[in-house]
RNA sequence: GCCCGGGUGGCGAAACUGGUAGACGCAAGGGACUUAAAAUCCCUCGACUUCGGUCAUGCGGGUUCGAGUCCCGCCCCGGGCACCA
């Protein structure tokens, strides 16, 4: 890979190069961990993981396949194991706060952020149980529906739904099923939605009703208390929950501009108005009706209370702060800020990563490992079962009975402070020197949009980590951010004979497709043998999906393939792989070549081009070469470097049609040929600077300094201005660069297919814009 | 299911804040040069057309003198959903 890093031509500093798995670097993230143990940033607690009950091994989430384990194909189930978690969440409002100055990052990764830390303002609440002392502890943020709630969801594995299950099989047969399947919130969110009676029931905070409580399969233990109060007539979930067990369902909340007769409703006689439709409940026959039947989205807007005892008649609003004032009055709840945001989980059960720096006393306690680095051991026995290292006692087991930590970190621990790394790669001192806080923040960053949420925000942490121990000066690491689309691409695969997915590479396949482009039929091309398409994805080592570029590389080099993956799209965009228009790059850099070489004495020996005196091609010609370098220049800052490419390919194009007769010719092409080289260094550098010696330009073409427009080339002394009548265009006119308004119009007017489009129709209106076009509108 | 993107010719795409849809390329077709091929150069290239035009930017509505661009409602595709990294 380096090998071919360097045969593109990239302009690494090789001396700064670092492996993550190299003790020297991963010695310092234990030691920083080992700092936020002391600081308490670090805790240890259960956490759910997917568990293989075969290989008796945690499974990633990507290795759940449909709820199996996919190497044994066995139902997975959860399980709770002890975990290492970071406080990230002691972090959640600087890394929200912070976004707002990201300015020089992509809105949409600020906004997919955003939404994942997930800031809500709301209550919470304690709810009795019914013959108890006990009280379930739950957050809403919609207070305002309060006085709806007709049931209580808890966790399957909540303690109150265990303790429940110990007499009734029903319950605990209902509660083992639960730990049937994954632990993504994909699965969670898209399974059946399934509960159970636990026979107790919940008493209302505000009117000490007894409401059931069910367990149920999308409550989480690990998220928030595990517990949640319902409201069928306001909630999606609860409604579609309440329906399938036969629970009430009690509106509560109507549209706002229905507040009068609202407030008739709740007056009169108080009576619920379960399940019925509310308009028929109010008495106006003129609404739309919200019939509690079926679902519908109105539900869940905000708007005005009804059947809420002392709070009907308020708006939401007003009901929130009312009913957390209550609970705050009562000593039965408090307004809270919540965040969506979970701490990081950082233990794998795996042998590859950095070990976690702890040690285990023979009494239970805990310390941070003072003699670092702990070492990964190098060889171990990998059986398919477990982690390696638990099974190691030359690692595992220290001298007075205490246990080394076997977990090793999560992989995005190693990613998350790579590049402030790099400013001091050969410090052995301490994780970062001084050097660090000179050049960081990061420029400019570059990563696949995949990593808009996990890896950024991971880092962005880190960073803070590292600043409040004063390694770094900033607060944020990156201060421009380039998202690249995804390079996609298909995916082949055949499937073992007990099912396992053995993924095919797309070089090794070939395929037949009918007129429209569909597929026929796939097979290998080493056996012939069918093959089955597994869709297009991001290129990946799992999938075997990637593309070499070296095959390219060896044939047209590497000045045509920069050239060729600048040209094909822009970077944010996704990009399904195709090297057919690779020719093309090839072809205008030939193209460029031979002009280039062709007129070497030509441009030699020319001069700058006369301002004033040029024929009228000529300056046409000088017109669109600094029109493209200013659009050229724009579109580099704006990093779509596609159209630069397109930019220098109509300039050399300008450069070929120049009159060969023309005496300006030299100078013309010594100009657009200086332009043209340097706009095209950064993406193909060998090509330009050899040139760029040759043409007797320089010595360098790094070295020199970036093309400037010439404004005065660009003035046009009449301008094409486009004729629309009615909004469709009809014909177009010359007018002189300085005409006034009515000029413009009556110039458009009086053009011949305006005249024939407007007919006997009346002009109502004549809009210009300058420099563009002119609309009639006539009827 | 939820969050974020995207959908424009046969293909990759372009169209700066609403103002000529398809720049620049690929592929294809025709021609020149050549014994021939490669390379190179020139021309055509969204659909329909009575050659006046008409239609066309995923689908259905809307706002506007004017919509690929803005608004509402859908469909499809990609990325992420905390243990792929």
């Amino acid at each position: 890979m380096r090998t071919q890093l360097k045969q593109l031509g990239f302009g690494y500093d090789w001396d700064r190069e670092l492996a993550t798995c190299d003790p020297d670097y991963y010695r310092w993230e234990q030691w920083l961990f080992t700092r936020l143990m002391e600081k308490g940033l670090v805790y240890r607690s259960q956490a759910t993981v997917n568990w293989d009950p075969i290989d008796q091994t945690v499974l990633a989430n990507e290795q759940v396949i449909d709820g199996k384990g996919w190497r044994s194909g066995a139902p997975v189930e959860k399980r709770e194991i002890q975990q290492w978690f970071v406080r990230i969440t002691d972090y959640a409002q600087e890394l929200l706060d912070a976004l707002d100055g990201l300015d020089g990052w992509p809105e949409q990764v600020r906004t997919m952020q955003r939404n994942w830390i997930g800031r809500s303002e709301g209550v919470e609440m304690r709810f009795g149980i019914e013959g108890s002392d006990e009280t379930l502890e739950i957050y809403t943020t919609r207070p305002d529906t309060l006085m709806g709630v007709t049931y209580v969801a808890v966790a399957a594995e909540h303690p109150l739904a265990r303790r429940a299950a110990e007499d009734q099989p029903a319950l605990a047969a209902f509660i083992e099923e639960c730990r049937k399947g994954g632990t993504s919130e994909a699965e969670i969110e898209t399974m059946e939605k399934k509960g159970h009676p636990l026979g107790l029931n919940a008493l209302h905070p505000v009117t000490g009703e007894a409401v059931p409580i069910f367990a149920a399969n999308f409550v989480l233990m690990g998220y928030g208390t595990g517990a949640v109060m319902a409201v069928p007539a306001h909630d999606e979930r609860d409604f579609h929950f309440a329906h399938k067990y036969g629970i009430p369902i009690r509106p509560v909340i109507v549209p706002e501009d229905w507040k009068d007769l609202a407030m008739e409703v709740t007056s009169a006689d108080g009576t619920p108005a379960e399940s019925r439709p509310v308009v028929a409940v109010l008495g106006d026959a003129s609404r739309v009706p919200l019939d509690w039947s079926h679902w519908d989205a109105r539900f869940e807007q905000k708007g005005v209370l009804i059947n809420s005892g002392p709070f009907s008649t308020l708006t939401s609003a007003d009901a929130f702060e009312s009913i957390a004032t209550w609970l705050t009055e009562h000593e039965k709840g408090r307004k809270r800020v919540n965040f969506r945001l979970r701490d990081w989980g950082v233990s794998r059960q795996r042998y590859w990563g950095c070990p976690i720096p702890v040690v285990n006393g023979p009494d239970g306690g805990l310390r941070p490992e003072t003699d670092l680095p702990v070492r990964l051991p190098e060889s171990v026995v990998v059986d398919g079962s477990g982690s390696p290292l638990k099974k190691m006692p030359s690692f595992s087991d220290l001298p007075g009975g205490e246990i080394r930590e076997t977990d090793t970190f999560d992989t995005f621990f190693e990613s998350s402070w790579y590049y402030a790394r790099y400013c001091s790669a050969d410090c052995d001192t301490a994780m970062l020197d001084e050097r660090a806080r000179y050049w960081l923040p990061v420029d400019q960053y570059v990563g696949g949009i995949e990593h808009a949420i996990l890896h950024l925000l991971y880092a962005r942490f880190f960073h803070k980590l590292m600043r409040d121990e004063g390694l770094v000066g900033c607060d944020e690491p990156f201060a421009r951010l380039l998202t690249q689309g995804m390079v996609v691409a298909e995916t082949w695969y055949r499937e073992d004979p007990d099912g396992r997915k053995q993924w095919i590479n797309p070089a090794e396949v070939e395929t037949e497709r009918d007129e429209k482009g569909r597929l026929v039929r796939a097979w290998l091309t080493a056996d012939g043998l069918p093959v089955t398409f597994g869709g297009i994805e991001k290129m990946s080592k799992s999938k075997n999906n990637g593309v070499d570029p070296q095959v390219l590389t060896e044939r047209y080099g590497a000045d045509t393939v920069r050239l060729y993956t600048m040209f094909t799209s822009p970077p944010e965009q996704s990009l399904e792989w195709n090297d057919e228009g690779v020719e093309g790059a090839f072809r205008f850099l030939k193209r460029l070549w031979w002009l280039a070489t062709t007129e070497a004495q030509t441009i030699r020996g020319a001069g700058d081009p006369p301002v004033s005196d040029l024929d009228e091609a000529a300056g046409e010609a000088r017109r669109e070469i600094h029109g493209v370098l200013k659009k050229a220049r724009f579109d580099y800052e704006r990093q779509q470097f596609n159209t630069v490419v397109s930019g220098c390919m109509t300039l050399v194009n300008v450069l070929y049609k120049l009159d060969p007769d023309s005496p300006a010719r030299g100078s013309i092409l010594r100009e657009g040929l200086a332009i043209v080289l340097r706009l095209l260094a950064p993406i193909a550098p060998h090509i330009t600077h050899h040139l760029w010696r040759e043409l007797g330009f320089g010595e360098d073409i790094l070295g020199s300094t970036w093309p400037e427009v010439d404004a005065d080339a660009l003035v046009q002394s009449m301008i094409d201005y486009v004729v629309q009548v009615n909004g469709k265009l009809r014909d177009s006119v010359k007018v002189p660069a300085d005409a006034d308004r009515a000029s413009i119009e009556a110039a458009a007017l009086a053009s011949e297919n305006a005249r024939r489009f407007i007919g006997d129709a009346t002009v109502r209106k004549v809009i210009v814009v300058p420099n563009k076009l002119v609309n009639i509108v006539a009827n």
